[in-house]
DNA sequence: CCAATGACGGCGG
DNA sequence: ACCGCCGCCATTG
């Protein structure tokens, strides 16, 4: 098993961690995986992530809170509603009140504890 | 194998 | 605050 491709089921372990209502950004956890500066390819990531069903994909963000992957979902406001469902407003394409819906995995997941399950 | 691309982000001007 | 450049690296043509 490659480092690589493993790469990406962390992305999607992390995912699927981000809690009901929260957000979180590429960067924040391409930094948790150790690997700071790689936040493109966890978008990339994302981008394969539409054909796995328990991956909340709406829930990651940029660091400005732009919904920058709302047209990769099915229709161009589903990553809209799927936030709004959760209580969080969304204006002009951005999470409102970006900072206080943060979800830092950092904060809030143990890394030995991610490695090791 | 080489070049282009991308759901990003940091930094400089 | 706004704009543009560059680094990041897996995937694709």
């Amino acid at each position: 098993m490659s480092n690589r491709s493993d790469f990406y089921s962390r992305v999607y372990a992390v995912v699927r961690l981000i809690p009901e209502g929260r957000v979180t950004s590429y960067g924040a956890i391409a930094r948790f995986l150790g690997a700071a500066g790689s936040s493109r390819v966890v978008g990339y990531a994302m981008n394969a992530s539409h054909q796995l069903e328990d991956v909340p994909a709406h829930r990651v963000v940029n660091r400005n809170g732009v919904l920058t992957g709302k047209h990769h979902f099915s229709t161009s406001d589903a990553m809209q509603r799927l936030l709004e469902a959760e209580s969080l407003s969304v204006v002009d394409d951005k999470v409102k009140d970006f900072k206080m819906h943060f979800w830092d995995p950092a904060d809030h997941l143990d890394q030995a504890d991610f490695y090791k399950g």
